[in-house]
DNA sequence: CCTCGAATCGGAATGCGTTCCGCTTAAGAC
DNA sequence: GTCTTAAGCGGAACGCATTCCGATTCGAGG
């Protein structure tokens, strides 16, 4: 595939910084295309040629501080990177995922409402695959695959943000339930 | 709050049968308000005031197996009713709500995507305070609450959707998943 | 049977995500 | 510089969920 043209690029910069703008300003609630695609100054037709759809642009908003997080964990310091004993690091994993997901809360409620399957995908595959691999040390005779999407489906940002919205639950009772889970995982 | 009206009564019988002819025949893609209001022969403000939006319209549809089921855990018999030893009602009341969820997973998908926070109140509320009475029979220390939640949560329909259809995954390994989180609970 | 008010009805109007398509333009080839 | 063409652009048009509000109907009380 060919590189981005000239206009295509600026356009995709000019729609980030105005959405970035919209969401800083009246939260992400005001984040209608129209109304990004006027702030950009551009029409619709290109916010989504250039990202899709709605959940596609909340993914782009996401993506910088998401490539920071994936750093971390495949290439950092212990106990999130390489070094750490596996059980630690799949501790320290889904509190660093709890953490990031509660950050970004809101675009990633918008972005799994406006397409509930994209999800799956993209970053979630990244998150799987890193504790299919720590769980298959962990527990080499487990089913290592089924067993990541348990322990990342309590983090989805809808049961968060009910949890702590409403429930008044913080964030680290509910990662420790988790590391409850995964010390009955190792035995 | 008074008895409903009976015209109010009718349309609500009308809009049931309408809206589950048009998902036998089309699918739950086909059920649009519009349409069910057509088929039904009603207003579509009528639909709104019985309903509340899409995903009410959903819950009403799923309601009846939904009885069926709550009635069978709560009082019917063992393992999925009292007698049993909670974990073998865990498991068993996970294993029913995995097939429960997968025989009605389009309408569940639709009801989640048309509104997703609408999913905890209601049968979330009732599942979740029956796991967290069960737990705390088993570990009267531990977290019951957030625990609950962490089992919950890896049948919701997205994931069993994406898994099901685009992973090749089958139930009975998802559930045995489960099983062995359960057993690490126990110790 | 008649009256009256509140509950209900129906469908037009609204808002928003998404798609479509004829026009424009970047950028490599000559 | 010119030509060519595929990529990109913009905004009108569409579909659908949801809201609004004037007209209608139920049913309790007289």
């Amino acid at each position: 595939m060919r590189r981005e043209r000239s206009d295509a690029a600026r356009n995709r910069a000019k729609i980030l910084s105005a959405a970035e703008r919209i969401v800083a300003a009246h939260g992400v609630e005001g984040l209608s295309m129209a109304e990004v695609a006027a702030a950009a100054g551009v029409g619709v037709g290109t916010l989504y040629r250039r990202f899709g759809d709605r959940s596609g642009l909340a993914y782009a908003l996401i993506d910088r501080r998401e490539r920071e997080f994936q750093a971390a964990f495949l290439e950092g310091p212990p106990p999130l990177g390489p070094g750490a004993d596996p059980a630690e690091r799949v501790r320290a994993f889904l509190r660093a995922l709890a953490d990031r997901t509660v950050e970004q809360l809101d675009l990633l409620l918008m972005a799994e409402t406006a397409s509930p399957l994209a999800r799956f995908g993209g970053a979630y595959d990244a998150y799987h695959g890193h504790l299919v691999m720590l769980i298959g040390r962990l527990r080499p005779e487990a089913d290592a695959y089924c067993l990541a999407d348990a322990l990342l489906a309590p983090l989805s940002a809808e049961l968060l943000a009910h949890r702590l919205r409403r429930g008044g639950v913080g964030v680290e009772r509910i990662t420790s339930a988790l590391d409850e889970l995964v010390s009955g995982l190792v035995r």
